[in-house]
DNA sequence: CCGTGATAGTTTACGCGTAAAGCATATCGA
DNA sequence: TCGATATGCTTTACGCGTAAACTATCACGG
C-alpha cells in the first residue's frame, strides 16, 4: 500500500498533526481563559449561550444543543446544571413529550451572551488579524478537508 | 481601533476559529479512539512515550517531560500515576537532588511505544494524503503564524 | 548554621469530556 | 391492550485538563 516514495510524506503528516493539536489548546485555552476572567464562562458556555441565543424562542430540546455542540449527552446534564444554577438557562418540560426537556435562555444569559460575544470576536479578530484575508480562507478551507477525510475514515472503520 | 473596514473579518476570524477547533477535536477524538481500542493508551499517553522515547537514557525528569507536553504538572502527576500502575514507566530519584523523580520507560512501555508509533503514523498519512504536500506545509505555516500570534498577545495581556 | 526564598512534586477541588448503565416515557405491532 | 423496542435524559465511573495550596528539598546571604 504505502510505497517508499510516499513514506516521507507521513512525516508530515505527524507535523501536522502536532501543529493542529497544539495551535488548537492554545487557541482554546486562551478563549477559556478570556471568558474565566470577567465572566464565569469558558468556551462551551459560550457555545451553549450562542446556540439557545439564535434558536427560535430562544430555547431548544436537550437533545437539539447536543449535537451542535460535539460533546455527549451525559456532559450536556451536568453542563446544563451548573448553567442553570447559576441563572442563565432555564429548563422547563416539552408540551406534548414529557420526557424531553426544554432548554431556554434567561434574560441574564442573554446578556451574558452579548457581552461575551462582542469581546469574543474582538479577540479573534486581533488573532486571524496576522492572516491576510486569503491565508485565513485557504486555512478554513484546508481544515474542512483534513475534517471531512476523518469523518470518510471514521465510518469506514467503524 | 477597529474601523468600519475591518469588522468583516473578524466574522472571518470567528468562523476560523470554529473550524479550528472543531478540526482539532475530531482529530484528536480519531487519534484516542484508535488508541484506546488495541492498546490501552490516549494520545497524551502516547505523547509522554514519545518524548521518553526520544530522550537519552529513556528517562527524563517530571519537569522536563512537563515542558513538552503542555499540560499543567498537577497533572502529569497523575498521569504517570496511572502509567506507572500499567506498567509502562517507572519512578527513580535523582542523584543529586532529592527534590526531582525521574521517569524512565520500562521495555514494556518501549514496546508499547513502538506498536502504537506505526499505526499512528500511518492513520495521519492516510488523512493528510487529502492535502496535497504543499498544502500540509502551507497548513502548518499558517498555524504557526496564529500559535505565535496568541502567544505574543497572551504576553502583553498578562 | 540558619532563615528566606526558589524550585520539584503532590494534593485537592473543580470543570468538562467519554462510555455505559439506568429510568421514564413513547411508539408500534401482535 | 400489552409487551418489545426506541428515545430522551440522568447517573455513575472514569480520564484528563486547570489553578491553587501544601510539602520537601535546595541554594544563598547573613
Amino acid at each position: 500500500m504505502a510505497d517508499r516514495k510516499q513514506e516521507p510524506q507521513s512525516k508530515d503528516a505527524v507535523r501536522g498533526e502536532l501543529q493542529l493539536l497544539k495551535c488548537a489548546k492554545r487557541l482554546e485555552q486562551f478563549s477559556t481563559g478570556r471568558f474565566r476572567d470577567g465572566h464565569g464562562g469558558s468556551l462551551t458556555r459560550f457555545d451553549v449561550l450562542a446556540n439557545l441565543s439564535r434558536a427560535p424562542g430562544r430555547s431548544l430540546p436537550t437533545s437539539e444543543l447536543a449535537s451542535n455542540l460535539i460533546s455527549s449527552q451525559g456532559n450536556i446534564t451536568r453542563l446544563l446544571d451548573r448553567m442553570e444554577a447559576d441563572g442563565l438557562i432555564e429548563r422547563g418540560s416539552h408540551h406534548a413529550d414529557r420526557r424531553v426537556s426544554v432548554v431556554a435562555l434567561t434574560d441574564a444569559g442573554q446578556r451574558s451572551f452579548e457581552s461575551m460575544a462582542g469581546e469574543h470576536e474582538h479577540w479573534m479578530g486581533e488573532i486571524f488579524g496576522v492572516l491576510g484575508e486569503n491565508e485565513t480562507r485557504q486555512l478554513i478551507r484546508l481544515l474542512g478537508k483534513i475534517r471531512a477525510r476523518i469523518d470518510v475514515l471514521d465510518e469506514d472503520g467503524a
